[in-house]
Parts: C-alpha cells; sequence; structure tokens
DNA sequence: CTAAACCTTGGACCCTGCTACAGGGTCAAG
DNA sequence: CTTGACCCTGTAGCAGGGTCCAAGGTTTAG
C-alpha cells in the first residue's frame, strides 16, 4: 500500500526487480522496511542510489568498488582522515581514467579528422592515433 | 625461432597467454603467422593492440565495444565518410563518459573537502555531492 | 467476486571474460 | 640426449553480474 515498492524504484532506476534484490543480497542497499505482508517498501533516496550504482557500473566499475564508493563516510569507528584519504585515493583514480578517455578521444578526433584528407590510412588507424607511447 | 612468440607478446602486454589465444579466438586479434611447428609468430605492432585492448577494458569497454573501436578504418566495401561517422559516434560516447567521471570526481571532492570542516555529514555523502539531477 | 498485476522466496541458468588442466609436441642449454 | 621451458589443441571450470522460472500469496480494477 505504501508508496514506493520494488517495482516502482526498478522502473524509476531503470532496471529490473531482480537486480534490485540482487543488489540487496550483495550490500549494496540496505535491506528495506516490509510491510505487513512481506513487501519490501522503499524510501525514497533508495532510487537516487540505484541510479549511482547504474552509472558507476556504465563507467566501469566493479560492484565492490561502488560498494567502497558508496561507504565513503564518518562512519562511527572511523577518522574523518581516513574518509578523506580513501576519498582522495578515489579521486586519483577517477582522474586517470579521465586522462585515459582522453587520450582515446583526441586519437578518435585525429582518426575522423584524417578521414577528411585523403592518402593511404594506416592499418588500424586508432592504434596509430593512440601513438601508445608505454614501456614494460 | 623468429622473434615473437605468444609468450613475449603476453608478457609485453601484460597479460596471460591464454587471454592472447582467447582474443585471437574472439576475433579481436588477427590469427597470427605459424612456424613449421605451429607456433604462433607475431609482428611487434600486436603488442600495442593488445595493450590498447587491456587499457580500454580497464575503461569498462566490453570486448565488443573494443573490436568496433579496432575496426574504425577505410574497408574496402566501406566508405570514409562512414567511419567519419562512427567515430564521431565513439567520440560522443567518450565524452559522456568523461563528463560523468567529472562529476563523480568533483562528488568526491567535495565529500573530501567537507570532511574538512566538521559538523554532521550525511548518511551517504558520495550521493549528496553528486546531487544527482537526472529524471524519468 | 474474480482476473490482472504485483509481490515473495529459492534455486537454476546464462553471458562475459577469462583461467586451468590434460595430453602431447618443440627447442635450447648443458 | 635429456631436462626444462615453451608451445599446441582441446575442453572444463570459474567469478562477476545478473536473469528467469516455479509455486504461491496480495492488492486493486472492474
Amino acid at each position: 500500500m505504501p508508496g514506493l515498492t520494488i517495482g516502482k524504484v526498478a522502473r524509476s532506476a531503470g532496471m529490473a526487480i531482480d537486480t534490485v534484490r540482487y543488489y540487496e543480497r550483495e550490500g549494496l542497499l540496505e535491506k528495506p522496511a516490509r510491510t505487513a505482508a512481506g513487501y519490501r517498501h522503499y524510501r525514497p533516496e533508495v532510487v537516487a542510489r540505484l541510479r549511482f550504482i547504474r552509472q558507476a557500473k556504465e563507467l566501469g566499475f566493479s560492484l565492490k568498488e561502488i560498494k567502497e564508493l558508496l561507504s565513503l563516510r564518518v562512519a562511527p569507528g572511523k577518522s574523518c582522515a581516513d574518509v578523506k584519504a580513501r576519498a582522495e585515493t578515489k579521486i586519483a583514480d577517477v582522474e586517470q581514467r579521465i586522462a585515459q578517455l582522453d587520450r582515446m578521444k583526441r586519437a578518435l578526433t585525429k582518426l575522423a579528422t584524417a578521414c577528411s584528407g585523403r592518402g593511404p590510412v594506416s592499418e588500424c588507424p586508432i592504434l596509430e592515433a593512440m601513438e601508445t607511447r608505454e614501456s614494460k
């Protein structure tokens, strides 16, 4: 009877009901309240949480990493400095991903541009455009 | 006898031999030349290709997407305009990922900063910091 | 009152992307 | 000429992340 049933949160977040239950099992979602009949009943904030999970997954984070991101908070036993340190580690990680995507974007742009001019295009232009300089 | 055996390319690219063979089966790698004894023999460029695959995977691209990226080239039957169009689609995709990562980075930064000041921190600060504004 | 539309649990199954054998050749060093 | 490090082709198994029933209870629209 009350507002948010599992079907509703799932639809709002753009995922299947089973997936929501799966996330609950995996500990990404707190166990929700239940109605007398045993139906799960969610607070509206859960939708934002689910959307965050979906987006982070699309960005290539694993559920484990997403769990860590979501648990970045000052917990009773943990110090604020600790949270800050963990957040900074994540920031560095995110920055590195951005940098790599940026390289890829530039490579793609170069490829698209090269396409307009003519002349022989190398066998695998994207690799050439990435000019992967990286040792070891 | 010749330069690059599968073991060597795998090591240079930072992955297992089995993975290289797997990529070959999946069509991400051309079938290499073989020595008389049946050993795979690679050209050095393959290492760059494997590294590209590894990096793209770390960025959250699926093998299928990576295959598409690697096949962005002017093929006999395909027009240059087509390649360009596909490249531009990929560019848009990459840009969106960058934008989302940037939002996440800002959220994390906000979280790390909020940590220095004090006062009550919300139950799930990262979600609050993301202030997910997105409808539907 | 009844059918459609939801919800519950439990367990089986699937896809992706490896990873690990088993059984058997090859090659380079000593 | 043998030993150890590699390579080959299967085929099986595994972790992550879902996805899909079956069998049955609930709620709501008509």
